[in-house]
DNA sequence: TCAAAAGTGTTATCCTTACACCCATGT
DNA sequence: ACATGGGTGTAAGGATAACACTTTTGA
């Protein structure tokens, strides 16, 4: 009889908070963090999205609001831990398929679900937050890196145009093909982890500068989430999915400069959204942080059934 | 037992020919139109895309270039009559989740495979087509549209936004979400058929301009591949993909206007390639059609590994 | 010589970028 | 008064959109 197919549903759930861009984890005691997730029921589930939501609620006591497919997975190798999804076709060794999704929501409460809890998004890819310069993280496995690299005529220049490397600007939407580019090099712990192997020297020596690996495939997928979302501001206005309904500029501008990585410049940032007429103003104001208080704000909701909406550009901070 | 799970995928095979959009479909006697598709074998298959490449060839006799995936679709009623994907699970009535991938080749080369033909892409879709302008076909479904609409307080800014109606302008990315409006609609075939019905009236009275109906949800993966399509093109130089190796920029633009649907500006087209430095003049001309031979031009490759390279602006051409 | 398609010049406008500066509050 | 963050004005440069015009071939 032949070998069965599972379809593991993955959810990334973003939000921010406290100015840095956090994602849902599940990580039972001492295990590696792991993205909620749970298996698509053939018999009982009618559309993958409705089974998503569902397990996220169970498994994390919380609603999803904004979410949308990121990619299926389903290469061999390297979907090694995730042995038991549940009922099912286990015991025999199924071929595990993973769908990823995305979702967005504005209000990162703790859920009280048990190993469940928001976590640093960055904390898994470190080289990933330019806010403050050129991360550290980046200037310590560069060495690594520029080794696998050698003067190879194809990896020298993909590590080049990844990873900013020799003048090469820095393109914060290629978060996939960089995790892609360290797995391949050997330098996330996952990959020897796949193979079966023992951890890599090079690997233990870097550290926490090579991110924190997770179970199974799903930092992987969690790159994607970062990918798809970090281009997708630029073209849709979903960085108010994360926003509550009155805000600050600044608030909204730290929003995006979490989830984009890059720091922006302020006025120029207010400007393109005025022009856009993206949101307005409440008249009424904050009273918090030192300093002058601000103004709230609001999406312009309304504009989405009216006209064709664009993001956010993302007026760079010369640094 | 429970129910099992087939993993069908399926390919949009796009290119050029005669300054047309192509797509290479199975078309069995009588029946629908389809895309090349197959199961995926959990047991034999190492990723997708190998699978992918595998079963086009052997189906088609045609050899695949460019590669990637569009998105998974696993609605419970939405795959009807795929009923039997070869061996595995069959008998049995299975759960079919399709995979649909976007191919891209420059040569539409006839394959002689049996019941294997490239068709016109636009036939499928023919209010997709705007380079001469408002399509008659889009005039033709309106009254139905707005039939549907009514003055229904979520449908009716829906219908202006995706079909441009009242003053709205056309956004031609937006190929799936219009496809899914007419499904909802019950304006495609389709829809009455996932549900069993015989064809509703209207839809027999509108006849072609609702556009050629295809197996299973096949045109809704069409839809995906076109919308992916025409907005890669603004951000990644994917066009250069179905071009030979070398061509004239009138064909250049011919085939962006092709993709995208609409018509552009000749003189600002070209002024964005040049600044791009995305071609290069080859010396050589071209011999063809009446008129002054055209200069031959080649797509710098090279750029692609040297740095960030965006797509092409499509610098409209006012109606 | 005329139709057909290739290819070029130029300007107004808008958006982006990059300056530097003023405002309102809490301590 | 001063530190802290909020909020504004304006000018240079570059990209886009919109004009109309010349060139080279085949029939």
């Amino acid at each position: 009889m032949s070998r069965q197919i599972v379809i593991g549903l993955s959810a990334v759930v973003a939000a921010i908070r406290d100015g840095q861009a956090v994602v849902l984890t599940v990580r039972p005691q001492g295990q590696p963090a792991g993205l909620p997730f749970g298996p698509f029921d053939p018999e009982a589930d009618r559309t993958f999205e409705l089974a998503l939501r569902a397990f996220v609620t169970a498994q994390t006591r919380f609603e999803l609001g904004y979410v949308e497919q990121l990619y299926t997975f389903g290469d061999k190798g390297r979907d090694a831990p995730l042995a038991n999804l549940g009922p099912g076709p286990a015991g025999r060794a199924s071929r595990i398929v993973s769908v990823g999704y995305l979702g967005l929501t504005p209000k990162a409460v703790d859920t009280a679900a048990p190993d469940t809890a928001w976590a640093d998004w960055l904390r898994f890819f470190p080289w990933e937050d330019w806010r403050d310069g050129r991360p550290a993280a980046l200037t310590a496995i560069e060495p690594a890196l520029r080794q696998w690299a050698g003067a190879h005529p194809t990896r020298l220049p993909r590590l080049r145009l990844l990873f900013a490397q020799d003048g090469a600007p820095w393109n914060e939407e290629r978060v996939l093909e960089r995790y892609e580019l360290l797995y391949e090099a050997g330098l996330a712990p996952e990959a020897a982890r796949d193979r079966g192997e023992p951890p890599a020297p090079a690997v233990e020596a870097l550290g926490p500068a090579l991110g924190e690996p997770m179970i199974s495939d799903h930092r992987r997928i969690l790159a994607t989430a970062l990918s798809r979302l970090r281009g997708k501001l630029k073209y849709r206005p979903v960085i108010f999915e994360v926003m509550p309904e009155a805000f600050t500029l600044s608030a909204l501008q730290r929003a995006v400069e979490a989830v984009a990585g890059v720091p922006l410049h302020k006025q120029n940032f207010r400007r393109a959204l005025e022009r856009a007429e993206m949101v307005e103003g409440l008249g009424r104001l904050d009273s918090e942080t030192g300093g002058r208080p601000a103004e709230l704000f609001r999406f312009r909701r309304e504009i989405l059934g009216a006209r064709p909406v664009s993001g956010l550009s993302l007026p760079l901070l010369r640094d």
